[in-house]
DNA sequence: AGCTATTTATAATC
DNA sequence: TGATTATAAATAGCT
């Protein structure tokens, strides 16, 4: 449709290929354009020029991702899709576990109660109480060998004191000593008590009410609210 | 170009723009060939009828994934790898939220307590006591209601059967009654012991050894190894 | 589906 | 690039 009839070929004259790609793009574009109104249809377009250059058309009301998307969809085949759904799989999958592990929480912090039956309230119990006995234990533990360190602290601090001393009364005047040999016992058992005393007394950090969460981990600071 | 100009505007008539759709496709389809030809370009072109029948073009030696992604570079951000980055993200967060969620359940179960500091163990241990608590309370409820609940089911079942008797013993034949009265207070107090009994007797369901988390929810079941 | 009167697109040219 | 125009192509309305 010119002033002469052109075979489809490639044209060989590189100006001349440019003008037609520009003036038949607008044209395919016009066309497209017109389909959709006129057809109700959802056509999408990418063109690459011969030198490189873009260009696109989409349908009004969506967009060319949208418009690939079904296309992936309708032809079934989509190795890109396939891995998309994967993934949305896994992450709703996650938030499953997700929610159910902040039910169990929850659940282990005695709230959310009301949904569970005699049987599992039972074990339940059972289980923390289980837990409880452990956490005494392991902080038992930890207690017992910190005051046991520092008491070694204590004791060796008192060695070098005494080696030291016993050191200066040999080379100096016997007259310098200028600490009384006596109070060395008092002293390391006035520091141990300090330090939180034996096993009998550990459970009384127990009833301290001040502030028990604001250290560490924050035991319940999560928010459960979410999935 | 036709019989007659129409306005471009959405065709009413259903047969009409279907043909109209048939035809125009036709045209833009061989346009875009002739495109690719005559000015060596990459043309992609996919299209929905209004009815979802889907059609697509493509330049020969290429496909339209390829210019799909080679579109998505050209534009510069993808917005498919946008969203795959986004939703990567989302879901290495939502594992490591998963991660510390089985921490903290493991820790309240009273297994992985060596990283604790003295600080987090007694703010733990004070929390696991107060939840210990809250699911005793709770199971004492439930347990009390439904002894409660069966007491009076019971209770309704003898009177409907006492007034059966009665009016069984008033209608028929004297020497046809068939229970013996003075047993049925004994029923009654028989039926509530094998209910359960009421609450004093409660808590001594926790010390019974036998496969506490065969039962339910299963407490501690969860796999808590991975993230 | 075909046909064809018309409208539209565009090749050549300026 | 942009405008013009003669001509090829596309297609609306009909069968």
């Amino acid at each position: 449709m010119g002033r002469g009839k052109i075979e489809i070929k490639r044209i060989e004259n590189t100006t001349n290929r440019q003008v037609t790609y520009s003036k038949r793009r607008t044209g395919i574009m016009k066309k497209a354009r017109e389909l959709t109104v006129l057809c109700d249809a959802q056509v999408a377009i990418i063109m690459f020029s011969s030198t490189g250059k873009n260009h696109e058309f989409c349908s009004p009301g969506t967009d060319i991702k949208t418009i690939f998307d079904r296309y992936q969809q309708a032809i079934g085949t989509s190795l890109w899709n396939e891995q998309y759904e994967n993934m949305q799989r896994t992450l709703s999958h996650l938030k499953d576990i997700n929610r159910n592990l902040r039910t169990e929480i929850r659940q282990r912090m005695g709230e959310d109660l009301d949904t569970l039956e005699f049987d599992e309230l039972r074990g339940l119990e059972q289980n923390v109480d289980a837990a409880l006995k452990e956490v005494r234990h392991r902080k038992y533990h930890v207690i017992t060998t910190q005051t046991e360190t520092y008491k070694k602290k204590v004791k060796h601090s008192y060695e070098a004191y005494k080696n030291l001393q016993q050191e200066l009364g040999m080379r100096e005047d016997p007259a310098f000593g200028f600490v009384d040999n006596t109070g060395a016992g008092g002293w390391d058992g006035a520091a141990a008590a300090a330090l939180g005393g034996g096993a009998p007394d550990m459970y009384a950090f127990r009833v301290v009410p001040s502030q028990p969460n604001l250290h560490g981990m924050a035991y319940g600071s999560h928010d459960l609210r979410l999935g």
